[in-house]
DNA sequence: CTACTTTTTCCACTCAGAGGACAAAGACGG
DNA sequence: CCGTCTTTGTCCTCTGAGTGGAAAAAGTAG
């Protein structure tokens, strides 16, 4: 099938497709009331997007109480990939127009392997997502990487955990073998802009969204747009001092949050317990796995294992208190907290509360909710949907 | 004389406004230059804006080589008043309409006497400005507040350290006794204003503005504008934790970095060094003025004191540790140093630098100043100029 | 004084958008 | 089944913002 190539001509038509991804179908009469525009001003629009193909005539639309209108809706050939490079394993979803995910695969793969190896088994992912008939095709794709990246034009900068891929473009390299547009942006903050879209952040404007997974990061979202700061590294909260003198961190300096909790550092220390047999639930899985992770802490937790509750509760001390730091400099309106570890669900979340609560002042977090992300690993792709249409849904 | 009541109509007469403010005078061709609008459209907005008198004819422009151009500018008799009411002094300063200071008043007094005793002051202040011929009346006035302000209502909300003046309409009172509009904000963000107006933060969108007087905050910039959080407290650093177990805050926290450096901690430690006898210097002072303020600690340490100069490296590393943190965490493009202990100068400044180059990541310290404000005890009063005329110079 | 520039004004023309009138299509009561 | 009412969609005219060219005004350079 013939991709899409049409982008809105104006301000106004981006509005209108914006007000249909998140909306779904609308009749022109729904969208009148949503957009302040004359009927006759906002027929014609509707008739230039129709032209484009960009949105389609969709059957009748449920009767107001007078003569029944035809609903409008974003093509429903429309297709989006959302790829979410994590440190350890990939994820890729198509979705539709709306951005409902129509497929999902996640593959275990370690970013180190570097950008050819990796990109290899996204297009085979991508390939088989199309093999299985949910597209025939891209309209356009958004990525997330675990590191900072330059966002203008899409490059991987100084990225820590991902040697091979500082300079790579990635942009430039997806957008060739995917024959359509492509962003590229930090993992934390796709994860952000999913949370923001269909999760817990819909209706909030200032929100930060920390991602505990192998590392630690924070989206940080102002006035509804995600803020990348000066070099694109805004939210690399892994390396701020949680502990004066402690753990030394592979960044060089000692007791950085990262170093102290994250996917990574909680496995070092349920293995440090297991050896010293501090915590027989933690040495049974390491003698039947073969190593531990964090999902073994996690196991444990929830079977009752005092010493993965102390490992949990010290990290989300740790993390709250870099977070009520955050908290008193930011004043967001929401925390979310989401990524790998949110296996450790409520344990985790009542010590980083307590951190928070205990050490903010009252009039920042007297409204503020922290919570759990709602949609665990589909936050990233559907994040990524969203930067693409976001792009794609603007004037060229 | 009457004063000025007009607003602009539209964004382009706001726009036109807003240059004449930056760059003072320009003639119509200059301004043509940076609008982006055709001749006939410019000559009409200017036309119009001659009609409300908010800018005025102004003689012959510099000849550019042809026929020589008229030149607009601001109406010269439009007058801002810049209040900055600290912890323990008030400054006030009467502006013309492109923020040159046009006098400057400053006079001790405490916040905590509450606004009815500061706002008697802060008038007669006004009056004796008014007096030397400075002003016929104002036009406007931006007054900052020591503590969070609910911004679109002008009114302090909860704020520590002014008891009396929660929930106190500030904007409303000053308006009515002004006879004139008026903006109510956060000191700190006045500050931050004032050198993105007129400081070393002219050309850069991103940045932040620490002030470090007799407690400590942080205006933070993004995009140009200034980020209020929430609930109008963002940038409160002055409670963080930067010393696990620290000293006891006036918060009910300990070790906040407020308690362990600010006008208030330094003179504090500073009287017990003295009576410790380990500062021949300061002890020297404690007799003569009967008590230790920062102003002693920064005059001891010029003269060579060896324990100012640890307090001031001290309590230089404790800040550097917290802005790394949020250097870390914000990537901004400029960190700017000021407040009241600025005399503490380089000493002070170079402990910051030391920490934050060290504790954060290269990517986010590569390319980033961090310097002393370069407005001083002006970068209030000229932020208050620069918010009140933000406000009307923007559509009605 | 002449040739050339630049600034400013004037004017005709275009185009986006508003809003009213009207037609189309269904709901609903009799 | 029919007339009335409501909602939706289309058409058409009118307005006002804005553009761009031409010419006048007012200089400079030689």
């Amino acid at each position: 099938m013939r991709r899409m190539t049409a982008r809105p001509a104006n301000a106004h038509q981006a509005r209108l497709l914006k007000l249909l991804r998140d909306g779904g179908p609308n009749s022109r009469a729904q969208l009148g009331d949503q957009v302040d525009l004359s009927r006759s001003k906002l027929a014609v629009e509707v008739d230039r997007l129709l032209e484009t193909e960009l949105v389609v005539a969709d059957g009748l639309a449920a009767s107001r109480g007078g003569r029944r209108s035809h609903n409008i809706r974003l093509n429903p050939h429309l297709r989006f990939l959302g790829v979410d490079i994590g440190a350890t394993s990939i994820d890729v979803a198509v979705t539709n127009a709306e951005l409902e995910i129509l497929g999902h695969i996640n593959q275990p793969m370690d970013v180190r392997e570097g950008p050819v190896a990796v990109f290899e088994q996204v297009l085979s992912m991508a390939a088989k997502l199309k093999a299985s008939g949910l597209a025939e095709g891209f309209d356009g794709a958004g990525i997330g990487v675990p590191g900072p990246v330059r966002f203008p034009e899409g490059v991987p900068v100084a990225p820590p955990i991902m040697p091979g891929w500082d300079g790579f473009p990635v942009r430039e390299a997806l957008s060739q073998e995917l024959g359509c547009p492509v962003m590229v942006d930090n993992d934390v903050n796709l994860m952000a802009m999913g949370e923001q879209h269909a999760g817990v952040a819909r209706t909030v404007a200032d929100f930060l969204c920390v991602k505990i997974g192998t590392g630690i990061g924070c989206g940080i979202v102002v006035g509804g747009e995600v803020y990348r700061g000066t070099t694109g590294s805004a939210g690399d909260i892994g390396h701020i001092q949680a502990v004066p003198d402690g753990h030394p961190c592979a960044c060089g300096n000692r007791g950085c949050l990262e170093a102290h909790f994250s996917g990574a550092a909680l496995a070092r220390d349920a293995l440090e317990a297991a050896q010293q047999n501090r915590s027989p639930e933690l040495a049974a899985r390491l003698e039947n796995h073969g190593t531990l992770t964090a999902v073994d802490v996690a196991a444990a937790a929830a079977a009752g294992d005092a010493t993965s509750l102390d490992l949990i509760r010290e990290g989300g001390n740790r993390t709250g208190q870099v977070i009520a730091g955050l908290v008193s400099f930011f004043n967001p309106g929401l925390v979310v907290i989401g990524g790998g570890v949110t296996g450790l669900g409520h344990t985790l979340l009542a010590a980083i509360r307590t951190q928070v609560y205990r050490q903010s002042l009252p009039l920042a977090t007297g409204n503020l909710p922290i919570v759990l992300g709602e949609l665990g690993p589909t936050a990233g792709v559907i994040g990524a949907a969203r930067l693409i249409s976001d792009h794609l849904f603007s004037p060229a």
